[in-house]
DNA sequence: TGACTTAGATGCATCATGCATTTATCTTCC
DNA sequence: GGAAGATAAATGCATGATGCATCTAAGTCA
């Protein structure tokens, strides 16, 4: 996002009129941030969830989030939330929604800039140690196509978390905004390590639409894209022929 | 926008907790709505502008807006807002992007929750009236494609008008969010009257677009979409051959 | 009445997509 | 060592969408 046009030059008039300003003359929201930090694996969209061991809410699983500071950007927030309580940073990370009801914390009037970011499944599982606090959830999308209604959190065992505030919400605007981006924007490669097949790189994109595509067409558009370029490798212990490894190359503009 | 999870029974213990919550516990940043009224007149994009009467950036163009309410929603307040500074009320009205850079507003930490509304342009004129301090002015956009860069807005007389604050930043986000959601989403006709003929749609695609179209795939494509139904009138006051009237379908889930 | 303009239909070449078929290349089992 | 089983990857083809050119229709205006 670009900010920050050049200030203009303010006059003294204005200058003092700044420096008379009073902020606290009428009352303020709290401004928080939330993070659904969401990756793939084996197939499956997850989504990492903490549990709250606070009021409100207590016992229930929600996103990483935090009030932000009021010297502190935006994205700079949800960037110091995802490495405080996912030990993760350089990821992809992007503004999705603010939420804003007046009642949906208890607690007064919270307002949340939620945020998303895709990490591939092996550098996620190497920065969290097991804690019984956190989870790597499946999401389970119980809609089509693109109408971003909540969505449901089930853990390894099959038991559902109880999502606090309106996070199932917040998630299902994850899933939608990930399910519009998919086709124009690169996003299946944030999901991936370095070198993937193009059989990952259909899997990640199927997880994220939550339906199969057609496997020639793919390759044929994400070849014809010029987003990925061979790499002369082949991956190696599978069962069957391996395939060619391929890398991302960012798009010339 | 899918909000209020039925909220869950508090213990004792949680009801004490929220009693004695304090929310002054620490800074609180101001939290406003800022709304790009938008229109297509003569196939040209054109969005509401107020000329600041008041520091800081006195003279200076800005979107209507305004400090949110504790008690309020995000889209009542931007529909407040809304109705306050242009008159205009039951159009299409979406939230767009929460823009909080530290130093976007020189009296204090102000973060803005930005949303775009769009209304034909017979609307607003009728709603409008001439007032020195407002302009419906042309959206110039110096890019192409949907790269989001700010734009510049000029008026009638050509004039180029000063944005206030980050407001170019915020209707270049605008330009990009609606270039990427007229494909599929139903747009075009919330920019257009009841009744119009298949080349104004076109036209207000154009505008938005900033490109041209290409007719017959274009009459093909929204005549096969099934939003679009034909009325059996027919344009009136050309210098040429007539063209059907169409109204717009609401599309079947 | 004819010039002028745009509407709207038709035909066609091109390109993307979905699907079936064929061959290639790996592991595992016998 | 060879066959079975799996998926990779290329090829061919039918179908549908798109871009473009052409032709006719239906208004206004001089």
């Amino acid at each position: 996002m670009s900010h920050g046009d050049k200030q203009p030059k303010r006059s003294r008039e204005e200058r003092d009129f700044l420096a008379a300003y009073d902020a606290s003359a009428f009352p303020h929201p709290s401004v928080a941030v939330d993070v659904a930090l969401i990756t793939v694996e084996d197939a499956e969209l997850r989504v990492l969830l903490i549990q709250r061991d606070e009021h409100p809410d207590l016992g229930r699983w929600s996103l990483p989030g935090g009030f932000i500071q009021l010297d502190e950007a935006l994205d700079a927030a949800a960037a110091r939330v995802l490495a405080r309580d996912a030990g993760v940073t350089d990821v992809w990370l992007e503004q999705l929604y603010t939420f804003g009801e007046p009642d949906r914390d208890p607690r007064t009037r919270v307002i949340t800039v939620a945020h998303h970011a895709l990490v591939p499944a092996a550098t996620l599982r190497r920065g969290t140690e097991e804690r019984s606090d956190r989870r790597l959830a499946r999401i389970v999308v119980p809609w089509k196509g693109d109408r971003g209604e909540p969505v449901r959190a089930i853990d390894e065992d099959d038991v559902e978390l109880p999502l606090a505030f309106d996070h199932a919400a917040i998630l299902g605007t994850v899933v939608q905004r990930l399910r519009g981006k998919l086709d124009y924007a690169a996003l299946g490669f944030e999901l991936l390590p370095k070198r993937f097949t193009l059989r990952e790189l259909q899997e990640v994109h199927e997880a994220v639409l939550g339906r199969r595509l057609n496997k020639d067409s793919f390759r044929r558009r994400i070849l014809a894209s010029g987003l990925v370029t061979a790499t002369g490798q082949k991956e190696a212990d599978v069962v069957h022929r391996p395939a060619e490894l391929f890398r991302f190359v960012r798009r010339r503009r």
